[in-house]
RNA sequence: GCCGGGAUGGCGGAAUCGGUAGACGCGCUGGACUCAAAAUCCAGUGUUCGGAAGGAUGUGGGGGUUCGAGUCCCCCUCCCGGCACCA
């Protein structure tokens, strides 16, 4: 009688076998070649969601999959642990943000080993710690000394009665989530990251990075969006600029200041369309608007209206254009017209110069502002064969394609030659230029919050902003606070911000804002391989050692801003002597991009769920969790309906969704490790869909999963001591069967691991299983035994206590991460004969079976015999026999 | 609005280079075992016409290229991710 399968007891016991024997401590030191294998770390929100199951399951699959193909593996798990929930949480159950972000690591720690990830615990990281956050304050002082940090006053949203600046997220409909307020554009200073000076590089480092994913690097790309075109001026006629109040002073750091200017700049990527230009268009926040609106309380009005609702740019570009008329008029550069110059709301000061040249006859949506409010449509663009009609947009408009015309002596040119000449002209005038332009903006840091790293700034009234001094870091965050909602706490703690300027001595005020918590994800893969370190950021040994990372796992949520921020945190810390003198080299990559963090990247699709619902009395939905729902189902498994579990009466199935708190479509993933054991619960994440799609929660399938799992213990179950079975005899024709199954899942399955498609590297096991039950009860043991060494082999990285206990208990070794990785025999996959299938005219009619080295005569005369051919032929001879080796003969009549 | 992705049976998904569509699993149907149920095992299962043999049809929709299209090209619809202060 032999034991039934106990996820529970061999999963614990196996996990004590791992820790005792540190299997998943990484060697600074090794003979092996390193792999190191990072998956993105959780923010410490209460407990593991589904989202982290998947994404740590893929990658302990890949640490151990490596492990067994002889890498030294690092695999190290750390905690994102500064950001808002702490502090909403705080504010919930009045207790600290630190008490409660450190309870919530323990209880996450403890599920992550239940998980029976292979982590190498002892290097585990935690940014709120100090030891952690004096670096980023540390490079923070570096780069502010350098430049590459400045200040400037940025837009926020601003809710009036907290007095509190919002996140986006915390802006609800234009209100403030807490307060219903409507939410305000506000200007206040902040400390900015000179992103823009690395956009090139950042750019260019896409092309050297083959392990991205296209789709990551592409929108990478467009997010930098590099473009070529012209800048330019409109002149303000004397007059109009005496009509003007002066320009207010600003504290704008940043390159020209518009505000003093007499000339009006654009950009533009269209300059051949520049003698269509019927109006510019500035932002409301564009000094001259500002200017323009002393004169106007119209105007005033409307720059006001401007400013309402937040600065979420997905919300300000689904907004209804709005625009007025300033009263200016500035001067066009080649032609002399005075163009009347517009106020919009669709126009963001946050790039470029905050003003754009339209012309509505070659821009759609000039076009549809210029239709709303009865501007002139000017063509200066003709395409041949194309008639141009200034009451309906037509794509064409818009195109290169075409030719100048209506422009005077650049009538007759094409984009490249008009864009030339015009440029030429402009810089005769000195008036513009050619300029590259990219959309990538300069990094705020500045947030208003306590629990972040606080910014080692000092404020000084003589010497300015003054760096802290090393010897003076970290800046202690206090760890025993409160926040209230209203403003940041740390403004509020003279003990915080009373100090005394570095330089001077003088009574000094310390910064009270925190960085943004993308600075710590920014570089914690880095402080990995040296996570103790007490000189710097990173042991430069260990730098080169471990770095860079060979496969960075995480969600494509993370496609741009974090992954950008942590390439463009790398060359930072590169530039800062960090990494020391050698360049890290980036294998397989050309010396000049030495320079990139992640050499490989997956990222992973969302958990979803069902949803289910009932609406109440006050027209609100309230959202009932899967669990507690029973769906029912035809004869044909179609659904029919829900009802809930209590009370047995209907519930409406609405959409599957993300699993998240608001649609209570959660699963906990501790309920199905409590039930089925881990191993269920990875297999099944792997099995229900590839890594990179969206995967669909089912409680069947998670049953189907742990089913498989018993039926491998079960098959084991019924031999005892494999691995002692002698050499194997002559071979039956179902013992080579067996084995060309075995060998041919086999060979899926290494295919599938390269390519990381794991559920098909699941589906080679069930058919692996599938034949070994088949055909137990008439092989030799050799065979049998060959098959499940491989079976559990190939299983180990995805359910490794089941494969490490088996592996065990049959004698094939102490641990089955030691073990080799199974070879394919090819030998065992040669087949004498093999199936072709017959098509005529490419619809399938039927198959021949022929010798595996048939030619291509004796296959054409076989399939023009057969009874099937000569009937569709009926006596005609065949136009063409297509023959493709090992496949199909198709016959065209 | 802009950028990126997706759509294949009742469901999750497979199809590696343009070459047998639906592997593998779930569900469902029938059977075996059982006093019965559960569990397990066996068989069947895209749709449709047909007693069967066999035929037609079928990868979100419309067009195209090709001997042959889930796969390539053009147009469209719907769904999802991101949009700089959620992480």
């Amino acid at each position: 009688m032999h034991q039934p399968y106990s996820p529970q007891t061999i999963e614990i016991a196996a996990q004590l076998h791992w820790d005792a024997a540190q299997t998943f401590r990484a060697e600074d030191q090794s003979t092996k070649p390193n792999y190191y294998c990072l998956s993105m770390f959780p923010y410490p929100s209460g407990k593991l969601h589904m989202g982290h199951v998947r994404n740590y399951t893929i990658g302990d699959v890949l640490s151990r999959y490596h492990r067994m193909k002889g890498f030294n593996v690092l695999q190290p798990m750390g905690w994102d642990a500064f950001g808002l929930p702490a502090e909403n949480a705080a504010m919930a159950n009045q207790v600290p943000p630190a008490a409660w972000t450190y309870s919530n690591i323990d209880y996450m720690k403890q599920q992550l080993k239940r998980l029976g990830l292979g982590v190498d615990w002892s290097r585990e990281v935690t940014t709120c710690k100090p030891d952690y956050y004096r670096w980023e304050q540390w490079l923070f002082t570096r780069l502010f000394a350098k430049g590459v940090i400045y200040k400037k006053t940025s837009k926020v949203n601003w809710d009036p009665i907290d007095n509190t600046v919002l996140a986006n997220e915390q802006v609800i409909d234009g209100r403030g989530w807490r307060s219903g307020a409507l939410v305000e554009k506000r200007d206040i200073p902040m400390y900015f990251f000179r992103i823009t000076h690395y956009a090139d590089e950042l750019l260019q480092g896409l092309d050297h990075l083959p392990g991205w994913p296209e789709q990551v690097k592409t929108m990478q790309a467009n997010w930098i969006g590099k473009s070529e075109g012209v800048r330019f001026a409109f002149e303000i006629p004397s007059a109009v600029l005496a009509s003007l109040p002066a320009p207010a002073a600003t504290n704008q750091s940043e390159d020209t200041d518009p505000a003093s200017s007499k000339q009006l700049w654009v950009y533009t990527t269209r300059a051949d369309t520049i003698m269509g230009v019927t109006f510019v268009a500035i932002a409301a926040e564009h000094p001259l608007a500002t200017r323009a609106a002393q004169n106007s309380s119209q105007l005033f009005d409307f720059i006001e209206e401007c400013k309402q609702g937040g600065v979420a740019e997905a919300d300000i570009a689904t907004l209804e254009k709005k625009g007025m008329d300033s009263g200016l008029r500035v001067i066009h550069p080649l032609t002399g017209a005075l163009v009347p110059v517009w106020v919009g709301n669709y126009v963001l000061m946050s790039y470029g110069d905050g003003a754009v040249m339209a012309v509505p006859a070659h821009d759609e949506r000039d076009f549809a502002f210029a239709q709303k409010y009865n501007l002139p449509i000017q063509q200066s663009i003709a395409l041949e064969g194309h008639a141009f009609n200034a009451r309906v947009w037509q794509d064409w408009y818009a195109s290169k394609e075409g030719v100048c015309i209506h422009s005077g002596k650049y009538n007759g040119l094409n984009y490249v030659q008009a864009v030339d000449a015009i440029a030429a002209d402009l810089a005769a005038k000195n008036l513009g230029e050619k300029k590259v332009q990219f959309r990538l903006r300069d990094w705020g840091i500045s947030r208003q919050r306590y629990w972040g790293c606080p910014i080692p700034i000092i404020h000084c009234p003589h010497c300015g902003d003054v760096p802290v001094p090393d010897a003076q870091l970290p800046v202690l965050l206090p760890e025993n606070v409160v926040p209230d909602g209203a403003g940041s706490p740390l403004a509020k703690m003279p003990a915080f911000y009373e100090c005394t300027c570095p330089n001077c001595g003088g009574a000094a005020k310390r910064e009270t804002d925190t960085m943004d918590t993308f600075v710590e994800s920014s570089w914690y893969y880095a402080r990995y391989a040296s996570p103790q370190c007490a000189t710097g950021m990173v042991d430069p040994a260990a730098a080169h050692n471990w770095l860079p990372v060979d496969q960075y796992i995480g969600g494509i949520e993370h496609a741009i801003l974090h992954l950008l921020y942590a390439r463009f945190f790398h060359k930072l810390m590169r530039d800062e002597g960090v990494f020391g003198e050698r360049p890290i080299p980036l294998a397989g990559a050309t010396a000049k991009n030495a320079d990139e963090p992640f050499k490989n990247l997956l990222t992973q699709g969302m958990v979803v769920a069902p949803t289910f619902f009932r609406e109440e009395a006050n027209g609100k939905k309230r959202w009932l969790n899967p669990a507690d729902v029973v769906v029912e189902m035809d004869a044909k498994a179609r659904p029919l309906g829900a009802t809930l579990k209590s009370d047995g009466l209907p519930v409406t199935i609405g959409g599957t969704e993300k699993m998240s708190k608001s649609k209570n479509n959660g699963v906990d993933p501790q309920a199905i490790i409590d039930q089925y054991g881990a191993d269920t619960a990875r297999l099944f994440m792997m099995f229900a869909a590839p890594p990179e799609q969206q995967l669909e929660w089912s409680d069947a399938g998670v049953e189907g999963a742990f089913r498989f799992l018993r039926r491998v213990w079960n098959l084991a179950a019924e031999f005892e001591n494999l691995s002692a079975t002698s050499q194997a005899q002559a071979l039956s024709a179902d013992e080579q069967a067996l084995r060309r199954d075995i060998h041919l899942a086999l060979k899926q399955a290494n295919f599938d691991f390269s390519r990381h498609q794991f559920n098909t590297v699941v589906s080679a096991t069930m058919k692996m299983l599938n034949a070994l039950e088949k055909a137990k009860a008439s092989v030799q043991r050799a065979v049998l035994a060959e098959g499940v060494s491989i079976l559990l082999r190939v299983l180990s990285p995805i359910t490794p206590h089941l494969a490490q206990t088996l592996w065990q208990t049959h004698g094939f070794g102490a641990d089955i991460l030691a073990a080799t990785w199974p070879e394919v025999d090819e030998s065992a996959l040669v087949q004498d004969e093999i199936d072709l299938m017959i098509q005529i005219n490419g619809k399938l009619r039927g198959s021949i079976r022929v010798a595996k080295d048939a030619d291509k005569t004796h296959i054409e005369q076989r399939a023009l015999a057969q009874d099937v051919v000569q009937k569709q032929m009926a006596g005609a001879p065949a136009k063409k026999v297509i023959i493709v080796p090992g496949r199909l003969v198709n016959i065209v009549l």
